[in-house]
DNA sequence: ATGCATGAGCC
DNA sequence: GCTCATGCATA
């Protein structure tokens, strides 16, 4: 596939602010209405264990990305199973590389391609109830894969930033995450406005973006502002970094973007997105029509709560940055996702696994214990659970990338250990599970804790748990 | 908002 | 098989 190159250095890690999560939750139903839902804390499971850590340290990226992740490869062909070829942010607007056939929608907004949109911001309630009932056809196939078809978002394949891995593992889990972060931004200090994130008007009544600019053509065909690359140059976006390095963020070479501004932008896409009358999945939409490469609702949530890796964000902010100008000037905001490019994937997906709590702390324990198991640890595992290899597997890679997320406060003292004696969670009580029909386990004597203990994050426990030389690392 | 899954690129 | 980016599905 395209061979993305990139420089091993910059390890897109995972946005460490925590604390950003933390109050990324209230303002007013996020989603317009689309998410009927505010979220509440899920099922229990860590309750975001990032509200227990304090991570300081975020710094403006000196470092730069060599990476040239901007200007999206080349697209490898097939993107689950469909043969369309995708095209690249370069191309603006219209461009529908492939037909789309029977769209469907799971994509809000998504509406006949040339039929306008008349929806107006205010509208967004109207918007979403447009929005075209989703074909699911997962779920009822009990269990595995899901045959229908779904609507894929889109076509391209992801704009790989092929990052390198391996190479922090250890310290990945403090938040020295970024390299190239040399500015360190206190929590709460400056920026951090704690009303900021939350400043999205209660009442919701979108403030008309018209400013008296005409700006919209987002997609109209020749609109030219949305440069073919958006990456390759940003034009627009760059109002405030000013960075003169080669920055680590590849968009434009130049942007030095630091942590802050990261930061910054964030609160402010969200702020005026949902003035605006935006939600997190028109955004996406909206991308799409602007680039051509869509987005989910899932990575602009994740983009606003800064829980991407550092590299990510740098890569989505101009394109971001843009698509506010654009709504902002604009005098019909709607047109922005006016164009949908659907698409039937017909591949089959596995169907969700739904872990139990007391499962999933079985895993949890096991993963204090050994956060990276191998093949024999794993099916060791998956045995005493009762779950699928495959499943402990993929659990244990998404763990890893959600405890990168965490940024756990392991740092100095636990930090060295983690991976290396995996001691076994002391005072951990038998595992739970065993009372639910999984096969006793034999992995390792250490059974897993009975609880998810979203404590276990916490430092002072953590030491404990992690306390050295407890226990082995879980042998066969 | 987030858990589980997929896939590309790399080791 | 891992990391990383990203998305579907769901709580």
């Amino acid at each position: 596939m395209a061979d993305r190159s990139h420089t091993p250095d910059i390890q897109s890690r995972p946005y460490d602010f925590s604390r950003a999560r933390a109050c990324s939750t209230h303002v007013l139903g996020q989603e317009g209405m689309g998410n009927a839902s505010s979220f509440q804390l899920p099922h229990g499971v860590l309750p975001d264990p990032s509200l227990l850590y304090s991570k300081h340290t975020y710094g403006a990226i000196t470092a730069a990305t060599t990476q040239s992740f901007l200007p999206f490869p080349p697209v490898a062909s097939d993107y689950r199973g469909s043969d369309l070829q995708v095209g690249d942010f370069g191309q603006p607007k219209h461009w529908f590389p492939f037909a789309a056939p029977e769209y469907t929608s799971q994509v809000p907004g998504v509406t006949a391609a040339t039929q306008p949109t008349i929806l107006s911001p205010q509208v967004a309630e109207t918007r979403e109830q447009i929005r075209l009932p989703e074909i699911k056809t997962e779920e009822d196939n009990g269990e595995g894969y899901a045959t229908e078809m779904k609507v894929q978002q889109y076509p391209t394949p992801a704009p790989s930033t092929g990052m390198t891995h391996g190479v922090f593992y250890p310290p990945a889990w403090n938040p020295s995450f970024w390299p190239g972060i040399t500015h360190i931004t206190p929590p709460g200090s400056n920026n951090q406005n704690p009303s900021a994130s939350s400043a999205s008007s209660p009442s919701m009544s979108p403030s008309p973006p018209s400013n008296g600019i005409q700006g919209n053509t987002f997609f109209s065909v020749n609109s030219n502002q949305v440069s073919s690359e958006p990456q390759a140059q940003n034009p627009a976006s760059n109002t405030r970094s000013s960075g003169s390095s080669s920055g680590g963020c590849s968009d434009s070479e130049e942007e030095n973007i630091t942590t802050e501004e990261l930061e910054q932008f964030a609160k402010e896409l969200k702020h005026k997105r949902i003035t605006l009358g935006f939600t997190q999945a028109d955004v996406g939409l909206a991308l799409g029509n602007l680039y051509g490469k869509m987005f989910s609702q899932t990575t602009i949530c994740r983009f606003e709560a800064l829980q991407l890796s550092f590299k990510n964000m740098c890569k989505l902010k101009p394109l971001l940055q843009r698509w506010l100008d654009e709504a902002e000037t604009s005098e019909n905001p709607q047109d922005m996702y006016k164009i949908e490019r659907v698409f039937v994937d017909t591949r089959k997906r596995k169907r969700r696994t739904s872990l139990e709590g007391a499962v999933r702390s079985a895993l949890e324990a096991y993963f204090i214990k050994c956060p990276k198991p191998n093949t024999q640890e794993i099916t060791q595992i998956s045995d005493d659970l009762g779950l699928e290899r495959d499943v402990v597997r993929v659990w244990f890679c998404n763990r890893r990338q959600k405890g990168k997320r965490l940024a756990l406060p392991l740092d100095e003292e636990c930090e060295g250990h983690y991976y290396e004696q995996s001691p076994s969670p002391m005072n951990m009580a038998p595992s739970p599970i065993q009372s639910q029909a999984y096969p006793s386990s034999s992995y390792t004597g250490a059974p897993p804790p009975s609880l998810y203990m979203p404590q276990l994050h916490r430092p002072d426990v953590l030491k404990q748990a992690l306390h050295p030389g407890l226990v082995g690392h879980l042998t066969g």
